[in-house]
DNA sequence: CGCCATCATGAAAGTGACATTCATTGGCAT
DNA sequence: ATGCCAATGAATGTCACTTTCATGATGGCG
């Protein structure tokens, strides 16, 4: 699945003539090894242990193109950063969000999904996309 | 409606021990007889023609006011502006967002709610609150 | 190999939408 | 009318990106 994620990257890359570099290799790496919901600071930060000389416009940059790859989305829980998650062909999930200490949890449920047709259909609209975050306290913050 | 809305924030500046002011009565107006989903930039370019001595601080912490007193709620819909809307007792609803024109519509869906109820309890996660929004485009922009 | 047109990198500067500061103004209880 | 304290708005600060630009790497080609 890593390796999959790391194919498709690659054939986008070499597709749209971009070239492979080690910084993008090494922020492959860390990203697909990581956190579904990471931060751009986030992940600059876990690098600048290893690689130091890794910059932060670079690790910017190189999530954008994940998400431009189709191996990573773009997401924004309100806490003012944006996350990118894995993702995988044809995959869809919706959110939990803890709002006390950040963790998020991620369902599917095809009622929903369903029904949201409906909606949008009783409306005339036609569906891109959609989002549903269920903000609250997780199991553990509740005790 | 407008009217019962002037008071619900009558009542909580008296409260709070904060003031009325010239400035904070025509933001009030002007936000109560705008579109439902307004933007700071918004609102305060509205006001410029009529009062240009109101200014973008005083519009902003005005509808932050709004919010405090639960005549308002700020959104974000991606489109990089947090847009207030208005709110009323009680009410609850979601969103269908046109990505074309802007437009935006309002549902309501019992048995979504009460999907993600289940979905919550089923992780052990207290909702707080949800945000569901459907992005697409609107009837008009299809044609 | 060695060239070199392109692309990539990262430090620094720019951007945009808030958010806060501070000197001045203005409610309003006494 | 007076004075205290909140309100205002121009200016400035903040923060998370986003772009620029001088320098360094990549890889197709001969
Ligand atoms: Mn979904
Ligand atoms: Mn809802
Ligand atoms: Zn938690
Ligand atoms: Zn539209």
């Amino acid at each position: 699945m890593k390796r999959a994620k790391k194919k498709v990257f690659a054939d986008f890359m070499s597709q749209k003539g971009l070239k492979s570099t080690k910084q993008r290799d090494i922020i492959l790496d860390s990203f697909l090894s990581s956190d579904r919901h990471l931060s751009i600071e986030e992940l600059y930060l876990k690098l600048r242990s290893k690689h130091p000389n890794i910059g932060y416009a670079t690790v910017y940059r190189t999530l954008k193109l994940f998400a431009e790859a189709g191996i990573a989305r773009e997401m924004q829980f309100g806490d003012g950063q944006t996350r990118y998650e894995h993702v995988s062909e044809g995959e869809h999930h919706d959110h939990l969000v803890c709002t006390r200490c950040g963790h998020i949890e991620e369902f599917e449920n095809e009622t929903i999904e369903k029904l949201q047709d409906e909606v949008a259909d009783s409306r005339g609209f036609l569906i891109e996309r959609h989002r549903l975050e269920i903000y609250g306290l997780c199991a553990n913050c509740r005790k």
